[in-house]
RNA sequence: GGCGCUAUCGUCUAAUGGUUAGGACAAGUGGUUUUCAUCCACUAAAUCGGAGUUCGAUUCUCCGUAGCGCUACCA
């Protein structure tokens, strides 16, 4: 029975990479039939944000990557925990390293290392002097049994801690099978000694997610590519311990433009701010999916549920991807295009709320009909890339815009040509009845005044749309006219073309 | 400095011991459209370098080179 994890550090927000190991772990969990278990890893204090592991467990919700043991929000918005082999939450589990980490030192597998942070920064210093490796020196290893007794006692009355150091073999290899990389061999003698049990009695990442993921029955542990170099000491800890190995497969890094590993620095990489953005779920997983993975076949367009049935290990491939928001915004304008239509109005109504609060738009919002912004979001689902855009879009249907003198004027026509012509066209407004202002009754009254007068569609179309959108680019006046007809009334086409003149 | 990983169009990637090295995004051009978008068609764009193995290497091996990662009482 495959058991996979997903282990973060609640450091706050959801990080792209994160988002794709968990994605990754959880795809493969399902494809498995197995079970995705969720764990926090939280040793260090000094990193622990409040809030974190609810906002996290939102954004997986949001996102439809599932666990099945660890942490679940409950409808109230309160935490609990459900799992055989809990408790998920490191600190929590305190006595399962400590007990570790006690049998270890027994066997001699691992000592106390009595070092003070200043010998241990001095050494660096003069290792890095002599461009040497900067690795411990194994100081307390050397230390006789009656040497560490007596250490102990001096430390306990003082009330310090020592810490606890793994002992690497000194000589020897260790060989990581990597279910992506395939074999790499690392010498034990360039291993360090790495601190497993801190003196605060808590564990260091390495003690803890071998004593986890053993007694976590997990069989997988899919984490990205800065982990590959401590997987031998992890390998050497589960054999110290008397425990078989779990399989591992080291995900590419995600990177950023340039090259390096994808950090803050140089863009978003919260997953809430992608989210917060108008990315769908739907994009921001195909697209992450396809980061590092591929069907090695020429579909590109990928639901969750299409990704499990294809999802496998033997497809990730071994070298970083750069995060291209490029392709995140193409698959985004897809799944806009593709989702019905109520829906997304749904999902555009906040955006909307938002632009119009930051502009400060008053108007009576409650007084248009859900309808009205169905076939606004209808005309505008074309060309939105992300649904924040929609404010700003459509803004012109709901405030009279400002008009740019130049935009009013057609290219093959000129200043005096749009003034006649708008005058005519308030002339032709005031002569129409209420009920001529539909999409379909427009166009063709539209098209017999430009053809009565001789005009070119240009000529006309032009300058009637710029005049009632303000917008270099936007849709077609035929729509444009009938929505704001029932929207803002008839009477406001009149008097936006009446404004636009003035510009001339 | 040490150790490790990686290397195909700008980006995500496919393929193969013999191909015109394929697709998608982005870019450009043309068509459609009053404009933008959509849609359609087309164009440009890549096997890091050097040896070796081989009839033949982008593919396998080695050596370079470059990029990146790790090198904490952080994960």
């Amino acid at each position: 029975m495959v058991r996979t994890r997903f282990a973060p550090s609640p450091t706050g927000f959801v990080h792209i990479g994160s988002l794709r190991t968990a994605l990754f772990s959880f795809l493969f969990a399902r494809h498995e039939n197995g079970k995705h278990v969720l764990r926090i890893e939280d040793t260090d204090q000094n990193r622990y944000v409040e809030g974190a592991v609810e906002n996290l467990l939102k954004v997986m919700n949001n996102l439809g990557v599932e666990f099945d043991e660890g942490y679940f929000l409950q409808p109230d918005g309160n935490m609990m925990e459900r799992g055989e082999k809990g408790p998920y939450l490191q600190s929590k589990r305190l006595d399962k390293y400590q007990a570790a980490a006690k049998k270890l030192v027994q066997e001699q597998k691992a000592y106390y290392c009595f070092c003070s942070s200043e010998r241990l920064e001095e050494l660096r210093k003069e290792q890095a002097a002599l461009k040497r490796p900067a690795m411990y020196d194994k100081h307390c290893k050397k230390l006789t049994t009656q040497e560490v007794e007596q250490k102990l006692l001096e430390f306990s009355e003082s009330g310090k801690k020592p810490v606890v150091r793994f002992a690497i073999p000194e000589s020897g290899a260790t060989v990581v099978n990597d279910l992506v990389h395939g074999e790499i061999t690392y010498e034990h003698k360039v291993l360090d000694d790495q601190v497993i049990l801190k003196s605060d009695g808590f564990p260091t990442y390495h003690l803890a997610v071998v004593v986890d993921d053993h007694e976590m029955e997990i069989t997988h542990v899919i984490r990205g590519d800065e982990w590959l170099p401590s997987t031998p000491k992890h390998i050497l800890i589960y054999k110290a311990l008397g425990w078989e190995p779990t399989l591992y497969a080291h995900l590419p890094l995600i990177l950023n433009p340039d090259k390096s590993k994808l950090s803050k620095r140089q863009g978003d990489v919260a997953v809430e701010d992608f989210l917060s953005k108008g990315y769908l779920k739907e994009a921001l997983i195909n697209f992450v999916a396809f980061l590092g993975w591929n069907p090695k076949s020429e579909k590109e367009l990928f639901s969750l549920t299409e990704l499990i049935q294809d999802f496998d290990l033997k497809k990730i491939n071994k070298s970083g991807a750069v995060f291209d928001t490029n392709k995140l915004d193409w698959y985004n304008s897809h799944y806009i295009r593709q989702m019905n239509l109520s829906e997304l109005t749904n999902k555009l109504l906040p955006y909307w709320l938002k632009y119009w609060e930051e502009r400060q738009i008053q108007f009576d919002k409650t007084a248009l009909p859900h309808e009205y912004f169905e076939r606004i979001a209808e005309i505008e689902r074309e060309r939105l890339k992300k649904l924040s855009e929609i404010g700003e879009r459509t803004a012109y249907f709901f405030v009279r815009p400002n008009y740019e003198p130049n935009l009013l004027i057609w290219k093959k026509s000129d200043s005096q040509k749009t003034k006649e012509v708008l005058n005519n066209l308030i002339e032709f407004f005031e002569k129409l009845d209420s009920a001529s202002f539909t999409k379909i009754i427009l166009e063709e009254r539209l098209k017999n005044f430009i053809s009565e007068n001789n005009y070119d569609n240009g000529t006309v179309l032009w300058p009637l749309r710029t005049s009632l959108t303000g917008l270099e680019k936007s849709p077609g006046p035929y729509e444009v006219i009938s929505l704001l007809a029932f929207g803002l009334g008839k009477q406001e086409i009149s008097e936006r073309i009446k404004a636009a003149i003035e510009r001339l």
